[in-house]
DNA sequence: TATGAATGAGAATTCATTCAT
DNA sequence: CATGAATGAATTCTCATTCAT
């Protein structure tokens, strides 16, 4: 009955293995397949247990998938909040960001796959509409690139990789919005929005 | 027989209507509840034609999503054309600009479900994973906000509104490693990447 | 209202032929494909008509496979009738039966997919089954003409071919089963009907 | 982990069991519907199990059609091999064929619907079909049943069972066409397969 | 706890047949 | 008569979840 004797808590660790063996797995075959395509049998297959077993530790599909989702996403926060520690000077405050942006691409680096799940769960079966989105991004960022590459002949810009920084301004508005779609996003009114990015956008390579 | 009878003219204009009219109650079905969680049954349905109906027009079900998805691709490739067009000066380059970054908030604003749904496939009847997501990037922002106001402090930025700004950040860095997971991405190395996405972000904000 | 007026005449003709159309092209479908796997949209694509028409002509698809199938026997049921004709004497009866016999084959030579579509209906997508009997029948005459063979050591037939011989014994005794299977089959009993079998087989290949 | 624990060896034997309840349920509906006019629901239903129970011993219907079959061609198969051993003398050769004659037919009158679905599958649902193809066997028995009678009236033949003798003539030829129809069939030219035909054919009724 | 067999609600897709034009 | 779009019943197969052992 004690709830803190030495065989519960041995039982509880043991549980907690298991647990995380299961979401290991879990983020193998759910990084390569995606979400729906992935089975409950896939996983415990992958995990080298009974079908059963899955539901003594997850109460759905869903479950799992959250956490191995949740997971990943606490990786990237974790070297987010790192930059902010200790922060005294500009160099440092450069220093630090620069260091953090290294590490997230490290982090995405190695989770590929995982990366693209947690951020477009994109039916990773589908090799066509991954096809479709990255033809728009890249058509997108050339439409983009070519106007950074007259601004740099104007002499607005200095001389960045145009595609580079397409991407980012891409990327920028897209988040942008995204949040701004959610009843309480909290932002600004969409001109003001407008206004903010086209600054940073275009300052951030204003040649001076 | 004759390719061109007034008869065969108004079957191919009544098909394209038909079709027309299945893709629009496609669009509404997915926008609401996802591709997984849509049936070709609920498109049918909410098109008010019987199910056989559907295979007359499209082989599969994907292949009406794609349909859907590619069209809201295109209408955002439309604007951003638009901006390039007749540039000859710093002040029309930024007009035109503005223009096309209002323009495409607009149909951000007007699809909002759609553009959710083509940005993030994301299983749209799971409201929990939808959080999940929002929460990880309110909270990644608020830490790049506290920098960004730490910057402020420190006197290196102007006063931009933090959360858009950080928001922003966010977004370039997702969508340039995106981009750069690819096998053939085209983009230089990671380290050129960083040093470039850095200087666009924080050059973007600076005090001058 | 005249039943025979030379324009209800015309279009009588008019309709025979355009069913002729139908089941020429159905004979050549569902000869490739089998009954099952055939469509009606494949006949009527065939043919060169609208679907609707098919209905024009027949009530419904196995009407037409019959009308396909009959078509083809009758064309061996007439082979055989002629052997019968104006026969006087042992050498005009062999000389008509070895006629017959020849233009059978050339039929089923000229014919062969139908020839497979009307004796077996075999699922004419299904070359695994196809196989399968195809082996059994082939084991089973190896094992038939080994007694052939056995037989013919032991002095009690003449040298036929083994195998041609192996397979018309399977076939006979496949036939005369088949009939006696049913109600009324009018065949003699069991045995009677084992101890002819017997006697036409072997006696048909004894040396003498 | 071990291979061959008792849960194991138990758990093996289960699942023979249960497969083997689905065969069994299988032939029933099959013999008596066909293949296609089977549903796997008709089969899961007979044997008292569920529908996705099927699939845990059959990845598709096929799967389990070709095993009912397969299992009844082996038991033809077996009785005609058991006729070859031993046999030393003319007197036990005929001894032997004609046991493996009897057994045989008393496996088809035991199997009467299966035996009609493994030798022709045709849609056991139609007895229109049916009745067309025994219609047409009978009427060309018939002729080739004058044929031998106006043989025997010539003198040429035995008093054989015309309608037996006209059967076994009919199902040597059909069995040897069918076969020499096969690409590489291994079987004689045409006309010698004739020949050879006729003389099996008719020495085995002649008068001697 | 662990197992894996069993369940059955669904979902996609096909196609014979009908019917308005 | 001819057309071909529309229909919807029917079927196969999948897989999350349950449960007896």
């Amino acid at each position: 009955m004690s709830p803190a004797s030495p065989a519960r808590i041995r039982r509880a660790a043991a549980r907690d293995e298991r647990r995380q063996q299961l979401v290991e797995a879990a983020k193998d075959v759910f990084a390569q397949k995606g979400y729906h395509a992935t089975t409950v049998d896939d996983i415990t297959r992958a995990a080298g247990v009974a079908k059963g077993t899955f539901y003594l530790y997850f109460s759905e599909k869903r479950e799992i998938y959250y956490e191995v989702v949740r997971a990943f996403l606490q990786l990237i926060k974790d070297v987010g909040s790192s930059v902010t520690r200790e922060v005294h000077s500009p160099e440092e405050f450069l220093a630090r960001a620069e260091q953090a942006a290294l590490e997230i691409m490290r982090i995405f680096t190695a989770n590929r796959q995982l990366a693209k799940l947690a951020y477009r769960e994109s039916m990773g079966m589908d090799p066509q509409l991954e096809q479709m989105l990255r033809d728009f991004y890249r058509d997108l960022a050339r439409v983009e690139a070519d106007n950074i590459r007259r601004g740099i002949e104007l002499g607005m810009f200095r001389p960045v990789d145009p595609m580079v920084c397409a991407y980012a301004h891409i990327g920028m508005i897209e988040r942008v919005l995204q949040q701004s779609l959610h009843r309480d996003s909290g932002l600004p009114a969409p001109d003001t929005i407008v206004r903010e990015l086209m600054q940073i956008a275009y300052e951030g390579i204003r040649k001076r």
